[in-house]
DNA sequence: GCTAAATTTGCATGGTGGTGCAAGTATACA
DNA sequence: TGTATACTTGCACCACCATGCAAATTTAGC
């Protein structure tokens, strides 16, 4: 096959690989938080995170905001204070569904592609 | 657990939320190589994937070349010809890890977040 | 209502990255 | 040896983005 008529061609992978969730999980800064957050394993406001990096209180707002956007983080409004999680099932099965549908597509031994 | 100290505490997470890796992952254009690819299912070259998208057969070369760098893609000449892989068994197996360590991290019923 | 705390939102800035064109490099073939 | 093919690299350009500061917004407590 041909990748002219394989891009042509429809696959789970055309929905997961998400360039928005890639972009967001590109950014060191944003790895930091979202490393920070998952491994507290609670929600936490963004005054706490923002003690976990060194840029400034409304950098980490934003950077919040977008893994949010994301659908990495879900947020939670408490009085004045927000509070940020991690979507920890969401998150974990887009990734599997990522790698089974790579799997899928791996050509067997003498096999022919994804049934696609 | 604060997320302050959270952050100083080790987890196969820190090591698997690389930066470069969902940088590389994280346009457009690279994603529809990567797409292309990966659904064609054998090695290509570079003149046959810069036929599935629009951008410039240059460019088409400098994402390739990205893409491998950030171990999506293996890379094999073969006389004048460059031809590009996924690494689907590599990729797929960092994508479950990934999720695997989320999961660990994900406070179960009445648990105690992650044991790092 | 007033003040303080928590967060968001302009705004300006510097840097990085995606893109296209042209030139350069490497290899096959006559 | 010379020419064509496959690809890479230098260069310039433009857009977007991460960052910090300051102002604005929202909400709790007195």
């Amino acid at each position: 096959m041909d990748p002219l008529e394989a891009s042509r061609c429809c696959s789970p992978l055309d929905e997961q690989l998400d360039a928005q969730l890639f972009r967001a999980l590109g950014d060191p800064t944003r790895l930091q938080l979202l490393g920070c957050l998952a491994k507290c394993g609670r929600a936490c406001s963004v005054t706490e995170l923002s003690a976990c990096c060194q840029v400034d209180f409304s950098v980490v707002s934003r950077h919040l905001a977008q893994l949010a956007r994301a659908g990495v983080l879900t947020v939670s409004k408490q009085g004045r204070t927000v509070y940020y999680e991690v979507r920890y099932r969401e998150v974990a099965t887009a990734f599997r569904a990522l790698a089974r549908s790579l799997d899928q597509c791996r050509p067997k031994q003498r096999g022919t592609s994804c049934g696609c």
